[in-house]
DNA sequence: ATGAAAGCGCTAACAG
DNA sequence: CTGTTAGCGCTTTCAT
């Protein structure tokens, strides 16, 4: 479809009886440092209204060489969390004057590289990933740094830890979600982990082992049952532990998606929760609290952790920082005590 | 940040010995119909490899004044399914190399027309609107359309039904939802509606008026509760309903996401699913299968929904309709049978 | 079949 | 403080 034919910036200079730089420098004003008196500010300002002027960007860009453009690099958009957190990027794309593309990783699964070379066209001047956590995400993080392109992770960091990033303390979020576990006095707790060779389920492992030992109980790798992301996969791996001759009365789950699929398992054996089977989730979804039983579970900042990997990004684009900024910001998790552990066991 | 300076088309012609011209005839030699000689198409094609050229799509837009962007409104990030609809445009989009530029209604609240200066600076070609379904929102499709950007509208529609859309058959699936209640012995049926003033909800409500007046079964507005959208509004419904004198047996909700909330609110009243009163959805989210008891529900074809609405818009934007298109397709809902609506009362 | 050249709308020296 | 002008990289007549 062809576009109507648009107001340039030479239409504006001739109304308001100016040169076509004195409009752009009226136009970038608030950009750069230019000096312009009052007398044709208010002429090109009200020749603009008037005509319903609007710049085009694509000349612009064509000239200055910057795309004001950052590619948006999901892992899973179909992830409970996917949606609101491309809200947040919106928001504060829009505060600093950017766009930007987005692309879910499972849309390009088969060409290696599709978004590298559709991002790299000139498109975007770099990329924000978010919940990109297994290898081969890293190998494409690491690509776009040796190509020059400034990339920040979110809710994932990159195998290499080269990649500027920020996320929620996920140890500290599994310590906390076993250990109130453990405190309730649950003996056998297990764990569904995330999916394999997945970086942000590595941690929480770690967290769940860690506050075992803490409470001075034993650990056998058969507490972890290698779970995923989805319900499906909770669901599974919950079954899975239920057949083992040491079926666990508490379980801490890799996500709260997962610990539904879970719950699910539970029931459909005949289990109460949390009479029989205490279990914590991880994200505090809206549905969390909805549940019957409603579930426990430790929340994630997922606003903030968007907001601050955008601002992050542009800080780097907008030549804040320097291009091989590194910096890894960790946020404060939170539990969130509600019907699917019990109380105090006696 | 500034760009590495990048192959241009100049360099690809110095490096095989032709002009510019051919270089570019080459590049677009699928899009266009053009007639070169094998040698320069070879000599061209192996310079570009060998320099891993990349055409500037910046410079194109400029000179063709298209920018093979389209924009993407949608109603609310957060709601499940917009995830998965971003991905099916997304996956649609590249198939049909069309990039598109995403903005959330929320997030330009304040500003009556954010996204329509931002979606009118020639970035965009024509705009897709997912479940948009107020009054507002229909303002906004009609600025479009007067502008003479072409819209296509997923899961909703316009009130002044000017725009092309694609969307299911909500009076249908009301019925069925409705229809499988009262065939399966339930006396008083309520509804928990949707947003207010939203087109989509109004045709629920009518399929659901309809179902029981073919059931010979009266219908008094008290059976109408407003609900909305989300969890909290669809918990909010049910409370006041069960606060009713004749409390309902049985419920058909807006959406799944109402419907759960729903649940919580008939489980913390002490009333059993589907004993006392049975519930059903519309949708399918994926948790629906996994709550406890499981979600009948009505299943809207998102993915195909979704597809077809953007392979219109750019069938509209290649020319392959004309620009004043209108259709309105209609998918069909499938009724999913599951726990919460048990079985046949006696 | 190929090349020369104009120009899309804008910005950024530079001159005045 | 303001205007003139040279391109950014590409496509597209128009010649040849």
């Amino acid at each position: 479809m062809i576009l109507n034919k648009a107001i340039t910036i030479k239409d504006v200079a001739r109304k308001a009886g100016v040169s076509v730089a004195t409009v752009s420098a009226v136009v970038n004003e608030k950009t750069k440092k230019v000096s312009l008196s009052d007398v044709s500010r208010q002429k090109v300002l009200q020749a603009i209204k008037k005509m319903n002027y609007k710049v085009n960007t694509q000349a612009r860009m064509l000239r200055t060489g910057r795309s004001n453009m950052f590619g948006v690099i999901a892992s899973d958009m179909t992830q409970p969390f996917s949606g609101s957190m491309i809200r947040v990027i919106e928001a504060e794309a829009n505060k600093r004057n950017y766009h930007f593309l987005l692309t879910d990783i499972q849309n390009n699964d088969d060409c290696e590289q599709g978004y590298l070379d559709m991002f790299s066209q000139k498109h975007v001047e770099g990329v924000l990933f978010i919940g990109t956590s297994n290898e081969r995400d890293s190998y494409t993080v690491s690509s776009f740094i040796r190509g020059g392109v400034p990339v920040v992770l979110t809710e994932c960091e990159d195998h290499q830890r080269k990649a500027p990033c920020v996320l929620v303390d996920n140890h500290k979020g599994a310590f906390v979600a076993t250990n109130h576990l453990a405190q309730l006095g649950h003996k056998m707790i297990s764990h569904i982990s995330g999916p394999r060779g997945n970086l942000i389920s590595e941690q929480r492992c770690q967290g769940f082992i860690y506050a075992l030992s803490q409470n001075g109980m034993v650990f056998t790798s058969q507490q972890i049952v290698p779970g995923g992301l989805c319900l499906d996969e909770g669901y599974e791996a919950m079954k899975r532990m239920l057949s083992f001759r040491n079926r666990p009365d508490a379980v801490f789950a890799f996500n709260d998606m997962t610990a539904i699929g879970a719950m699910r398992a539970i029931a459909e054996a005949g289990l109460r929760i949390p009479q029989d089977i205490a279990i914590i989730g991880f994200d505090d979804l809206p549905v969390a609290r909805y549940k019957v039983p409603s579930l426990t579970t430790v929340k994630q900042p997922v606003d903030k952790m968007c907001g601050t990997g955008v601002a992050m990004l542009l800080d780097i684009l907008d030549g804040k920082c320097p291009r091989d900024y590194y910096n890894r910001v960790v946020l404060e998790p939170e539990l969130v005590v509600r019907e699917s552990c019990g109380g105090m066991k006696t």
